[in-house]
RNA sequence: CGGGGUGUGGCGCAGCUUGGUAGCGCGUCUGCUUUGGGAGCAGAAGGCCCGCGGUUCAAAUCCGCGCACCCCGACCA
């Protein structure tokens, strides 16, 4: 992995306010999503600003989210923050998953209130409640609801995008008369933060069920899809979780079905967060900053006018016709005309930020009818015709985030592992970082053993194994040495 | 929440051991010259030294208590 930071990083050396990755890999991250203006700390433990190019991101990942939540026929919805006290008892696992992190409304004008307030950490309870009042009948569903909000865990360890006391995300909420519809949902959910996840912030997922252990405080199952940091830890990019009737007999979720009998509803609730803009900085970014994937960066296109007093003009007056031709073919383009910084010093200012591309106009260009590309990617600068560079634009975003794809693609694979062992996988955790993928009997007990001893916690059972790894059929627990039940993919995590 | 580290102009740091005038680099402002990979020269501004309390004639410096951040654990969709 340093390696491979080292060789993408260029044959110059990075900006050197950013630690390099290989150095210390969190302070690299808090050096680049600082310097790249993306968030800033606030008073509070624990809480961060959005700056506006960090809140950006989220407003293009909301956008690409909302519009699958649409095209599958949920809708959006807004439940209070606040939740009685007595909703968490309602739930049992619920209840003990989330109370350590819980913050209280207790007191209104130096009065204290008879039920104290909870800041919600999700809104299975208020939505339960209020879906209790709503649903009577077979007719009445199914109920498709998704809302976004702020949540509240608060959470001992911090770091920002990651774990914050506060943070956005969405959260959807859906009940169905029956257990296979509801399962449906779950997959159909997990497909589409997949597809988003995949094609516009162009990270490769694992898809995989959560071990009972690891799984959501009062669901029945919960799936969720892995990605692979630059370290080799793994981020939980998004969940879904098959709630069975666990809400509904907390909440009393009733409907009388075409059979004439009362029966309990099946639930659902799925989330991804703020947290996926860790990812994207962690993914892609390289020792020069960020890097963004087209598709999601606030500009796509910079564009740096060259030349001294006497081309100025000029130059301007190109740059200007240029920017209007690839707004006009949608491209979100921006031009930094300042007089007062140099052009190598923009180069790296927006290379820090991750602009996809940069586009440069200086004399020599307006004399040979060309302009200058270079790509954030790879790093590379092209020298392309004048004429349709819109399109010549247009294709090459495209293609970065391809690329994109395909290097963390790539990178996945490489750091991706089989183990029979605990001792083996300790030592790949050690010696090369990444995924490994072991066989594992099922007991909880083997589980908390792979943690305790190598830091590690099962990320998910794959519903696909990347056939480079082989699994013998035969495969045993690697704790234990049982038959193994199931395959799992062991990772440190954020 | 436990162990370790750090906190000094906007940012990065030195000064603290051995108390006595707060310093450097970058950035900022003004002017001129510059502009194809972080420009040069000249001048200038900017600091309750994290907070509160204590010791002292005198505290950035010593002592106590907080707070924040970073690293490692425990906990955690």
């Amino acid at each position: 992995m340093r390696e491979a930071a080292q060789k993408e990083a260029g044959q110059k050396e990075a900006v050197q306010e950013i630690t390099p990755q290989s150095e210390d890999f969190s302070r690299w991250y808090l050096d680049v999503i600082r310097k790249a203006d993306l968030m800033d700390y606030a008073p509070v433990r624990g809480c961060i600003v959005f700056k506006p190019d960090g809140y950006e991101l989220w407003e293009r990942c909301q956008a690409g989210l909302d519009r699958r939540f649409k095209e599958t026929g949920h809708r959006n919805a807004y439940f209070p923050t606040l939740i009685p006290a007595s909703f968490f008892e309602k739930e049992k696992e619920h209840v003990e998953g989330f109370n350590p992190e819980l913050p209280w409304v207790t007191h209104v004008g130096g009065e204290k209130l008879e039920e104290p307030l909870a800041l919600r950490p999700t809104s299975e309870t208020i939505i339960g409640y209020m879906y209790s009042q709503w649903i009577h009948s077979y007719r009445d569903l199914p109920v498709l609801i998704n809302q976004w909000a702020n949540v509240f865990r608060w959470e001992k360890r911090t770091q920002p995008f990651l774990r914050t006391s506060e943070f956005l995300w969405q959260e959807g909420h859906t009940a169905h008369a029956t257990e296979e519809e509801a399962r449906a949902e779950v997959m159909r959910m997990l497909d589409v933060y997949t597809d988003f996840v995949e094609n516009d912030l162009a990270i490769p997922v694992y898809r995989g069920r959560k071990t009972p252990s690891e799984k959501f405080a009062g669901a029945v199952e919960t799936f969720s899809i892995e990605a692979m940091m630059k370290d080799g830890k793994a981020v939980q990019a998004a969940t879904s979780h098959y709630l069975g009737t666990n809400f509904a007999a907390g909440f009393n979720i009733r409907f009388l079905d075409r059979d004439n009998q009362l029966k309990l509803v099946h639930t659902t609730s799925w989330g991804a967060s703020t947290r996926l803009l860790g990812c994207i900085v962690m993914v892609h970014g390289d020792d020069r900053g960020l890097v963004l994937p087209p598709l999601i960066a606030p500009t796509q296109v910079i564009l740096i006018p060259i030349g001294g007093p006497k081309d100025r003009e000029m130059v301007l007056a190109e740059s200007r016709q240029i920017l209007a031709e690839l707004q006009a073919a949608g491209v979100r383009a921006r031009m930094d005309d300042r007089e007062e910084y140099r052009p190598g010093w923009k180069f790296n200012e927006y290379e820090m930020r991750g602009v996809p591309l940069r586009l440069e106009v200086g004399p020599r260009d307006l004399a040979s009818g060309h302009v200058v590309l270079a790509r954030r990617d790879t790093l590379e600068k092209l020298t392309v015709a004048r004429a349709g560079v819109a399109a010549t634009v247009t294709n090459l975003l495209g293609e970065i985030q391809k690329n994109m794809y395909r290097k963390a693609l790539a990178f996945q694979k490489e750091h991706s592992f089989a183990a029979d062992t605990l001792a083996e996988l300790a030592e790949i955790l050690e010696q090369k970082t990444g995924f490994v993928l072991a066989g594992w009997c099922g007991k909880a007990e083997c589980e908390a053993r792979v943690k305790e001893e190598t830091k590690a916690t099962a990320r998910n059972i794959p519903f696909e194994v990347p056939d480079h790894l082989h699994l013998s059929p035969s495969r045993r627990c690697l704790v234990c040495g049982e038959p193994a039940v199931y395959s799992v993919w062991f990772a440190r995590a954020y």
